[in-house]
DNA sequence: GTCTATACCCGGATAGAC
DNA sequence: GTCTATCCGGGTATAGAC
């Protein structure tokens, strides 16, 4: 077998996800050439699909950030990049209360540690410092802030207020 | 008349934004004991709906961060506050581009003004201070933080950060 | 592992009569 | 300003045949 139904359904899912920002069961089979039905033999349900599609995600943005340069604004503008590149694949590991127990161990973690290591090992500031991170990315995304915000500024004055305050 | 249609549907409307999570036109009319397509009649469609709700949750979040006590913790736990006591009206508001042309005149700004002052009156560090308020608040709402987070330590932290660092 | 058929649910909005 | 009838669309998921 060149690849399995259920990996060319991840992809397709991404790719969906990409393009109409939502993936439903429906749509997603019409891109495999099946029936919508067909799908519950791959994955227990939706969200079982989502979950994939997370750990996927949960990787690669580990890596985009261990890629950053040194720095919290390096750091800052990976993860800003990263979460702008992949907008809705973004939302959906956010938006939701996340099923770690459909996630393969460790993903998670790997995401967050380069954002712990920025906090200087402390949870609740790292905690503040990605939440910040992620309201700034979901009010951009949204289109939320007034036409003429500078975000680039905006951005920059978060790394400031971040600089080794504690 | 004790109360125009209008002003009821207003009232209805947020009544089932915070008992179900959602409006949706059926289901206000069914609450009014009207019909779907009556609702407009006294509303062009559903954003200009949607933009009352939004606009008195705008003048009471204004109302409620003026009298907050002084200083960042106090402001940042206002605006917590009235936040999680609100939970589907502040998604509302902030999830979606804002359609500013149907808000009353000065309503976004009369908000925002408290926290343009705490942020020393610069309004990329503003927005900055703000996104990172709303970055808590949503993954709060969500549920994404881990089990074990301490969130008032990460509102700490984030209270800290601002912390006259400029 | 695929299909057809189907179950159930939901949504916004308009036309035209009264 | 209310109604009925209707338009369009969408969704997750299961049963049972092949």
């Amino acid at each position: 077998m060149a690849e399995g139904r259920r990996a060319q359904a991840i992809r397709e899912a991404r790719l969906l996800l990409a393009e109409e920002g939502a993936i439903s069961m429906r749509r997603l089979a019409d891109r495999l050439g099946i029936k919508a039905p067909s799908l519950y033999k791959h994955f227990p349900d939706k969200a079982g699909l989502e979950a994939a599609l997370i750990a996927e995600g949960f990787t690669e943005l580990a890596a985009a950030l261990e890629g950053a340069g040194d720095g919290l604004p390096n750091l800052l503008a990976a993860y800003r990049r990263w979460a702008l590149e992949h907008p809705h694949l973004y939302d959906l590991a956010t938006r939701q209360a996340l099923r770690r127990d459909l996630l393969p161990e460790g993903v998670e973690e790997a995401a967050g540690r380069p954002v712990v290591v920025a906090a200087g090992g402390d949870p609740d500031r790292a905690r503040a410092l990605w939440a910040s991170a992620h309201g700034l990315i979901v009010l951009e995304q949204a289109e939320r802030f007034p036409p003429d915000a500078d975000l680039d500024a905006a951005w920059r004055a978060l790394a400031q207020a971040f600089a080794t305050t504690s």
